[in-house]
DNA sequence: TCATACATGGGACTCATTCTCAAATATTGG
DNA sequence: CCAATATTTGAGAATGAGTCCCATGTATGA
């Protein structure tokens, strides 16, 4: 909701961590990483970072198979993701017409306030040569 | 994997209770609800059949915002749902566009083994007028 | 009817995530 | 710089969906 956020150096520390990963990580990795390094990150508080990073728009989220929450930072702006389901390396895509695709279905059954899921996953060109 | 599975009255109870709902259920719901009537049936045993139902093509999964898989049995062949996040009303919908969209966005980019999740939600029209 | 492979269910267990709340700390007005 | 104050932190407890264990029950086919 705020958008008053306190510099502290946990805040700092997950955020940096976030920085050196390409792929989604969940909030379980990225706290064992930041345990080794330095002063450890409360996991509480990763948790909490991570949600208010997201809700600012400052990291992604998807859910993996099994229901573990998944960060990443993107590009800003709204996108999908192609992810491969074995190294979690992740391309974002953009298609506009899904995005109208979407509105246009669910207007046309009289819904509001539309939201949308599209994700794409599959095996990666790498994990494939194994 | 396996497609003999018996017939027993834990199975056809469970069945028969997804006939009698046309939103999607949690296992929890449907356990609740098979607990009123007649003989109840275990709450191991309404997971373990919806799992069975799932993996036979028989229903449909989706996963809530938070994190609970909901049943539905639905309508045969692949589809996707719009659905409402108050009253969880759902429209089946179908788009072979779509389909061709996510298959080329991942053989573009070299994954294999495609697989997507595309779901609208929204406020149906008559939890808006509500 | 019998043998037996498969199914059931109560309860313990897992595990991601949330909650609690006293102690630590960033921020700010003076 | 300092004290007052509003936030933030984190260790551990709590939550809750889903899974596992395994002794007991039963559908099914010979
Ligand atoms: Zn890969
Ligand atoms: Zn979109
Ligand atoms: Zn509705
Ligand atoms: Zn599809």
């Amino acid at each position: 909701m705020s958008t008053n956020r306190r510099e502290t150096k946990q805040r700092v520390a997950v955020s940096a961590a976030l920085d050196q990963v390409n792929e989604f990580v969940s909030a379980q990795q990225l706290h064992s990483i930041l345990r080794d390094t330095s002063d450890g990150v409360g996991l509480a508080t990763v948790y909490r970072t991570l949600q208010q990073l997201a809700e600012d728009g400052e990291v992604d989220v998807v859910k993996t198979a099994d229901n573990e929450s998944m960060y990443r930072r993107c590009s800003r702006g709204h996108h999908h993701h192609l992810l491969c389901r074995s190294c979690r390396r992740t391309v974002e895509v953009e298609s506009p017409s899904i995005e109208k695709w979407a509105q246009k279905v669910a207007s046309a059954n009289g819904f509001a306030e539309v939201d949308h899921v599209v994700e794409i996953t599959g095996i990666c060109a790498d994990c494939q040569a194994r």
